[in-house]
RNA sequence: GGGUCGUUAACUCAGAGGUAGAGUGCUUCCUUGACGCGGAAGAAGCCACAAGUUCGAAUCUUGUACGACCCA
């Protein structure tokens, strides 16, 4: 084995024989519980980038421990068709052989797609691989194949059916490159600098006028009325009559909705419900007419009269001029605004009136929020459980048509005779009304969501009572980043609950995003993301995976530090050389009966540690709790293992004089380190998997053997405290030797004054450990000392005093120095222990054992006190 | 405007009602037979501010300031 880890030897090895050995497919075991995820599905033409690699490595680690665990656990993996962004990225790439998809022709188009599908469809998948995931590729799925499109049809005509689903004139957000409709969620608002324009509206018959208000002058030419609050006293006796609408000439009312807010401008409102969405609804409320100025590439249309054919700005900037003309325009003033911007391609977005197709949410919403208030699916973090009900509460109908070709088409047919229409599962050949074959399919698709949406149960064969829908569904666990929470959970919650009759999962875990060095997100604008593929590359899948998780909240932000991934290579390495270590003086172990007497005082605690760490890790994972779990282990593998554990055992290993003692410690270090590389194979699969191929004893993978169990029986809570009074020695005895230069050549002499006999018996039976580890020669223990020695440097710990002579080298003015700042710091202890112990609050009302715990320390750091002043006055005597 | 999160050592972050933690960085020292991608020791924090609850608050409550994000 090389002294320096190189993943680059290990991970692709493993990972095939993983999926050779089929170990990535359920148990199967129905005699166990489940344990299933579906993966959410990344775009099928995408790329792995942090965000995946954070999201699939949380679920990986859970899905190898559960598998561990017994349970018959399944990860689903899939990828999504995600409709307007692959559609894009294929007209870009036509567009640079200079065709559009217009010169293809629909099928032709959608061929291209699907070429464009094949090409890349298994980037993100092989991707995947490389993190590790430990996913049934034997079940992937796609959001357009035929059993997922299936599902599609059949809750779409369920829902339609139902009434559920509509057609409708509504005011939709429409992106004017993308020529589609979006939904409200895909528009993202962004503040920008613009102005207020203030313009008279004159009043019919009138010298009189209203002054309105408005960000967008623009559309004055599709409005049809003028709002007030119904009890603004200024506009009180204008409600009712009419005014003559500038440049245009149409006569409007002025009427009162509650909806203006009287703040704002001058109180009056243009109203314009063919341009904008709070608009439209009063004009649904008063009943106004929809005039509609835009066409579809925001150019004005030809109710726009003159300004027809002028981009939206240019129309803009002609109007604002024109009423300056007439006299219209009052005043201008610098206002900041939020616009609405295409998610996908940052335009602009239009509010216009159009005929799409919508999801009636109310009635689909309230269950889904009682599932989640009562409990039965449950967000962890909790926090955004309010998050999802807030969204839930105050939904809109869901707009779900997408004028594009990739998608699944919307499975209604118009008869060109009758005008029926025809929503079907099996394509229609013939209308049902008049018999006519002239049918023509509506030519939308579907939102890339609808069929997300249905992911949970579409990909376990829904609507077939299938054996895994039985076996799986519900799942256990939603893993996802808090940014689609609106997007997809909440989407997946009502349509399980509406087409299963139960929730998609039981949880839902929410994590943050990964932002760059400087806490921004990653973005392709700001070229600060990081390649998970040249992470990979660098430093290994192991170390990305765990470095990603360790140390984090769950649902915080992380960020991306290379600092953390080069310390985390680290420790991948220091795991490395720790069982090359062991390795190394396994060559001559054959596994023996070792009984329990046998056992040294760093044997049982090492043992007794292994069993706290397996039960705290174990209950942090079923928590959510990853990333202190990841530290746990960290710590106890560097620290306890490895720097504490291993010295230890080295001069027992090396004793020639007692041969049993090697065997001993050969067992001890063999079982703990196979429980280690268990406890860490979810986090980082493939170097325990190589360690554990080396271990005498292994089985065919480590991903079969049994998840650690907590052996209560295996802690010595005496052997554990007594290796902290050793390692406590230990270390007073490194810092004499660090303050005065001792190098390691230096032997030295220390004795031990323990009063107690039970401390002193310790020191006798052990003191080799503190020989060896802090490099003592001889070590004298007594119970106390008639007179200390002058030419010494001491520690002085609550349970004993240690000397190190050092005739000729200790400088007693400096020792003089060091006791008195420890003095200090025991004056400190002192003056707060003293205050709780005066407090007669504290006395009555504190818990007896802290109580207790309080005077204890009181007293010992007296003791020390005292010691302390005495060692000072030897010293100082002359 | 409403909401959520954050404010802890120089930096990046854990933690959490009862003596402030890690990693990196910094200062010494160490070619000890796993690892210098290592080991030992050390310096370094009124846990943003204010009020409250409590015997006790960095931790709970409320408010303030600053920052980030979400929704309108």
């Amino acid at each position: 084995m090389a002294s320096v880890y190189d993943p680059g030897q290990v991970e692709g090895k493993w990972y095939d024989y993983w999926k050779q050995g089929n170990f990535f497919v359920p148990s199967g075991d129905l005699s166990q519980p489940h344990f299933s995820i579906v993966m959410p599905p990344p775009n099928v033409t995408g790329q792995l980038h942090l965000g995946h690699a954070l999201d699939n490595t949380i679920q990986d680690i859970l899905t190898r421990w559960r598998r561990m665990q017994g349970y018959n656990t399944l990860w689903l993996p899939g990828t999504d068709h995600a409709g307007i962004a692959t559609q894009a990225r294929v007209e870009e790439s036509l567009a640079a052989e200079g065709i559009s998809k217009y010169d293809l022709g629909r099928e032709g188009f959608l061929e291209r797609v699907w070429e464009w599908k094949r090409l890349y469809g298994d980037r993100i998948t092989q991707q995947l691989s490389l993190l590790g995931s430990s996913c049934d590729w034997s079940r992937e799925r796609f959001t357009m194949d035929e059993g997922c499109s299936r599902a599609v049809r059949e809750v779409f005509v369920r829902l339609y059916e139902k009434g559920l689903i509509y057609r409708g004139d509504y005011i939709i957000n429409w992106c004017p490159r993308c020529l589609t409709a979006i939904s409200d969620i895909e528009v993202e608002h962004a503040d920008s600098d613009g102005h207020l324009w203030h313009i008279k509206y004159p009043l019919q018959d009138s010298d009189q006028f209203v002054i309105v208000a408005t960000t967008r002058p623009e559309t004055m030419l599709g409005d049809t009325g003028v709002a007030v609050h119904p009890e603004d006293e200024r506009y009180r006796p204008l409600v009712g009559q009419q005014v003559v609408l500038p440049l245009v000439g149409r006569i409007i009312p002025i009427f009162a909705d509650p909806y203006v807010d009287r703040e704002f401008g001058t109180g009056a409102v243009k109203v314009t419900p063919a341009h904008d969405p709070n608009d439209f609804e009063m004009g649904l409320r008063h009943d106004l007419e929809l005039v509609n100025v835009m066409s579809p590439d925001a150019h004005m249309n030809e109710n726009a009269g003159p300004y027809a054919g002028l981009d939206r700005y240019e129309a803009r900037r002609q109007v604002v001029k024109d009423l300056e003309a007439g006299g219209y325009l009052l005043q201008v003033e610098d206002h900041q605004h939020a616009l609405g911007h295409c998610q996908r391609c940052d335009t602009i977005v239009e509010p216009m009136v159009s005929l799409q197709w919508f999801v009636k949410m109310k009635p689909l919403a309230q269950p889904a929020i009682e599932k989640v208030v009562n409990g039965e699916i449950q967000f962890i973090p909790e926090r955004f459980t309010r998050v999802y009900t807030n969204w839930m509460e105050n939904i809109r109908d869901w707009c779900i048509s997408r004028q594009l070709w990739w998608g699944h088409r919307i499975p209604v047919w118009y008869c060109q005779e009758c005008g029926e229409i025809i929503c079907s599962r099996q394509d229609p050949v013939a209308c049902p009304s008049c018999a006519s074959s002239q049918l023509v399919q509506d030519e939308d698709v579907l939102d890339t969501w609808f069929s997300s949406a249905l992911w949970p149960f579409s990909t376990l064969g829904w609507p077939d009572d299938s054996d895994d829908m039985r076996h799986f569904y519900p799942t256990s666990v939603l893993v996802t980043g808090r940014d689609i929470i609106f997007f997809w959970v909440a989407r997946m919650i009502f349509s399980g609950i509406e087409h299963t009759g139960q929730v998609p999962f039981r949880q839902v875990n929410i994590h943050g995003l990964i932002l760059d060095a400087l806490g921004r997100k990653m973005s392709k604008s700001l070229g600060n993301g990081v390649d998970p593929l040249e992470v990979i590359e660098k430093y290994g899948a192991d170390t990305l995976r765990f470095s990603m998780i360790t140390g984090v909240t769950p649902g915080n932000d992380i960020r991306f530090q290379w600092d953390k991934v080069e310390n985390t290579r680290n420790f991948a390495n220091k795991i490395w050389n720790a069982a090359r270590f062991v390795l190394m003086n396994l060559e001559d172990y054959s596994p023996v009966e070792v009984g329990r007497d046998e056992l040294s005082l760093a044997d049982r605690w090492i043992y007794g540690r292994l069993q706290l760490k397996i039960a705290e890790i174990t209950s942090l994972l079923a928590d959510y709790e990853l990333g202190e779990a990841a530290r746990r282990i960290y710590d106890f593998i560097w620290d306890e293992f490895c720097d504490w554990y291993i010295e230890l055992a080295k001069p027992r290993l090396f004793s020639p004089s007692q041969p049993r003692d090697r065997v001993v410690v050969q067992t001890v270090l063999h079982a703990v380190l196979m429980e280690i590389v268990k406890l860490l194979h979810p986090f980082m699969p493939f170097i325990t998997e190589e360690i554990y191929q080396n271990l005498p004893g292994h089985g065919p993978t480590i991903m079969l053997e049994a998840w650690p169990q907590a052996d209560p029986d295996r802690i010595d809570t005496d052997a554990i405290e007594q290796m902290q009074l050793l390692m406590a020695a230990i270390r007073a005895i490194r810092n004499i030797r660090a303050d005065f230069n001792l190098s390691h050549g230096t032997a030295i002499k220390v004795i031990v004054a323990a009063p107690e006999s039970g401390v002193a018996d310790l020191f006798r039976a052990n003191g080799g450990y503190v020989q060896d580890l802090a490099r003592v020669g001889e070590l004298a223990i007594v119970d106390r000392l008639e007179e200390a020695p002058r030419q010494a440097v001491s520690a002085l710990l609550p349970f004993a005093e240690f000397y190190v002579p050092l005739e000729g080298i200790i400088d007693i003015h400096k020792e003089v120095g060091r006791l008195e700042k420890e003095l200090r710091n025991i004056d400190q202890e002192i003056a707060k222990t003293e205050a709780k112990l005066n407090n007669p609050g504290f006395l009555a009302k504190a818990p007896p054992e802290v109580v207790e715990k309080e005077r204890a320390r009181a007293e010992e750091a007296g003791q020390r006190r005292e010691g302390l002043l005495q060692r000072v006055q030897i010293l100082t005597a002359e």
